[in-house]
DNA sequence: TTTATCTGGACAAAACTAGGACAAACTTGC
DNA sequence: GCAAGTTTGTCCTAGTTTTGTCCAGATAAA
């Protein structure tokens, strides 16, 4: 039953030795000797000069265990799973390590920054350091690293979402120059575009249409959500910012998308935003819904409710929801 | 169209001395032997008194072993790897990649002749349907194999540069949706952004800061600059579009930058365009020039003259202008 | 003549291996 | 709540392999 194991085509030649294993998990080398020598957590092959060789293979597995290992699971009880059974575990434990926090959490604008451990916050220092200094290459160095330490939903809402939040804060008090939050910015959006493309998809994903009305430009939100939800076994039909309400639901139509998510950021009080929203859902099939988030959602918290569209409160909030869709589980909104 | 060919091919005829090579890659001249010696790293061409004789083939292999050793490579491993094969190793351990498709069997060098036009145009048409079709899965495998099939200079110029003119046209027809456009761009965005990360940098780079100036939304032009540039040894600050004056002239300070590069697009006629040229050019250091290109660059043919800016008149002509400047053999533009 | 490069070999630093020790953090049992 | 046990990261030693540097004597170039 080769079968299951060729879904994750990860090579599984071994090649690399272990100083390279090391810089990309972000173990230690000795830590890695450590966990062999006692759970045989890996058991690469060797050289002719008994050097470990690891394969893809391996080095994803390590990078999971140290995920799991910081969501408080024993090295124990994740040394002996698969790959695959490790993805389960760490993406079922993503949607519970930030969440904690969250009721401690008093009004943040919607889906942007929850979960401030002292660990992401010393990312984040780091990252709004290397784009004062207009460091690119440590930059794109530090957002890599931040993205091996943690699952990538939990990546996006500790690092990614306080980061815009305070690039956003810096530029308008005058703290950093509109370059800096260019080049940033810049940045982000290749980052962040790349992301849904490290998940892999089978052809029968139900679809989402991701996008930002008319008026509204900022898409990093929008391509944050088409990131996290592929991570949850959606295909997301990413349109870009400033896509017409009419253009939105005929694009929705010929996808056969099961749903659309909006991001509202900036202006915040656009007067487009009425007609579009109203205009966008009374040309889409009453059966998809529509999710809106984003800082600005807060702002139309009237118009949503009338027209029934959908705003979760957080991102954790919206891929729950997205999961009772896609398993036909879904009453409303959580 | 030879001239393509000539700038982007790399030259394999040996008459570098192994000084000049230590120089250029960092390494010392007994360690490039002790290479030589042990593993075959390269094998130089003799003179014939027997000194050895470099080709620029030979010390971009060795810049790039080297740069591979960093990320924890043993010698062993990559000293029999051709260039090619050599740019994916170092490019994906840089960026911490889990190599998704293995391709590596049709190994082309980067100065692979670019195509037929005609097999060019099937590419595009192929490219076209699919976006039609709202088939993302296809478009993005399509341009990746077109990648493949040429160097990037060629395939930006036979492909992307075509096909996003045909988006344009086709949707200012309305012979598709302003949806597929979208789509497509929103793609093309996060493809063409992930292009210079496959080139490697040492850190002693010259910059150049590539932007749209204020009014100008359109950045698909300037992003393929900046992938276009980093493929000859720039190391571009890539601003994204729409960014002011004073903040390019203060951006291009700070990052210490050698040049500017614009992209004029849409609107052709945005009366904005003259004060931030103007202003520009008066705000930098006389010596750091600023080349404007794109489709609407030739509106304001006037001013760009009369400022002293330079317009070459395709991507070519900008390489090559770059390409002297870099080496500091610039009078002007070609 | 002086400087740079060549070959071949020697040597030492760095990295890896195996096995074990140790302390901090966490569990378990009382 | 405390003591005893377990888990886990780090460090140490000693032996091997890999890798970087240096040297000596010869030859070529400046």
């Amino acid at each position: 039953m080769a079968t299951l194991e060729t879904i994750s085509s990860i090579d599984t030649s071994p090649r690399h030795p272990i100083r390279l294993v090391a810089n990309r998990t972000g173990l230690t080398v000795d830590l890695i000797r450590a966990w062999e020598k006692r759970y045989h957590v890996v058991e690469p092959a060797r050289s002719d000069t008994k050097r470990r060789l690891y394969s893809d293979y391996d080095i994803e597995r390590l990078r999971l265990i140290r995920i799991a290992k910081q969501n408080g699971r024993r090295l124990v009880d994740v040394a002996p799973l698969t790959l695959e059974a490790l993805r389960d575990v760490v993406s079922e434990d993503s949607r519970y390590e930030v969440s904690q926090d969250v009721q401690a959490e008093i009004y943040r604008p919607s889906w942007t920054s929850p979960l401030e451990s002292s660990e992401s916050a010393d990312d984040i220092d780091a990252l709004m350091f290397s784009v004062q200094t207009m460091d690119q290459h440590r930059f794109d160095q530090l957002l890599q690293e931040g993205l091996v330490k943690q699952s990538l939903p939990a990546f996006l809402q500790t690092v990614i979402g306080p980061l815009l939040a305070e690039i956003g804060e810096s530029t308008r008090l005058g703290k950093m120059r509109i370059a800096h939050e260019h080049m940033a910015t810049a940045h982000l959006r290749t980052f962040i575009g790349a992301l849904r493309f490290r998940e892999t998809y089978t052809g029968n994903e139900p679809k989402i249409v991701i996008t930002t009305p008319t008026g509204q430009l900022h898409e990093l939100g929008a391509l944050m959500v088409a990131a996290l939800v592929s991570v949850d076994g959606w295909l997301p039909v990413y349109l870009g910012p400033n896509t017409p309400a009419d253009e939105i639901a005929a694009c929705a139509m010929q996808s056969g998308a099961r749903a659309v998510s909006l991001s509202l950021t900036y202006p915040a009080d656009d007067p487009r935003i009425p007609t579009e929203l109203t205009r966008l859902r009374s040309q889409l099939e009453s059966r998809i819904p529509v999710f809106v988030g984003g800082s600005a959602a807060s702002h139309h918290h009237e118009l949503i409710n009338r027209l029934g569209l959908l705003s979760p409160k957080s991102l954790d909030a919206l891929r729950h929801s997205l999961n009772m869709l896609r398993d036909n589980r879904f009453q409303g909104i959580a």
